[in-house]
DNA sequence: TAGCTGATTGACT
DNA sequence: GTCAATCAGCTAA
């Protein structure tokens, strides 16, 4: 059960702000892992500075200026991987940054993967983090998040809660736009 | 080919 | 509060 690709077919805030509370599954490395979403940001066209589409525009333009659906995924620093959600029509660049999710299943296998404590918010609570957690890197780039290792399903509970907004984290341009979104109260939200 | 930058994290003062 | 790690992909030449 995952959304289907029309969710994504809209604007980047739109999908930001209703991406929290889905689930994001991941049977990389042979186990099931899975987290609820919990902090989101959009990123748009090349109106805005802060997005790939305007600063790696070769890299990132036959992903984000496809059609919606799939998973932009990058290094940073080197270091980290960041996973995205590619939004909106072909020819309609956007995309989604997954933030920090809540662990549902496999919380142990995340455990021994980021070396702290299964019980630990800091299992899940970065960008960086939880792609380590589910196993995500590079060879996820363009996958379908339809199907495949790595999906994103439905809300596995009525949306009971309230949504933050906010400035967008870490980023040196356009940070000030309030294009940040997260579940208000929830432990696994990144602070900063 | 060489040099630079960054949507992060963790360790340290 | 500061700072280094480390590399894909850009830019300049």
């Amino acid at each position: 059960m995952t959304l289907p690709r029309g969710f994504y077919f809209r604007p980047a805030r739109a999908v930001a702000r209703e991406l929290l509370g889905c689930i994001l599954v991941s049977r990389r490395g042979g186990t099931l892992t899975a987290g609820r979403i919990v902090e989101t940001e959009a990123y748009l066209g090349p109106e805005d500075a802060a997005s790939h589409a305007a600063i790696r525009p070769v890299a990132a333009h036959r992903l984000l200026y496809g059609d919606g659906g799939r998973a932009y995924v990058f290094r940073i620093y080197g270091v980290h991987h960041c996973l995205n959600a590619v939004t909106g029509r072909a020819g309609h660049p956007g995309c989604v940054l997954i933030r920090a999710l809540e662990p549902v299943r496999g919380a142990p296998t995340m455990a021994r993967r980021r070396g702290v404590t299964a019980d630990s918010v800091l299992l899940t609570n970065g960008p960086g983090k939880l792609s380590e957690a589910l196993a995500i890197t590079l060879r996820d780039n363009g996958a379908d998040l339809a199907q495949g290792l790595v999906m994103i399903g439905p809300p596995d509970a009525p949306r009971r809660f309230a949504v933050g907004v906010g400035p967008r984290v870490g980023i040196t341009r356009a940070a000030s736009r309030p294009l940040r979104f997260w579940i208000r109260g929830n432990p696994y939200v990144s602070r900063r």
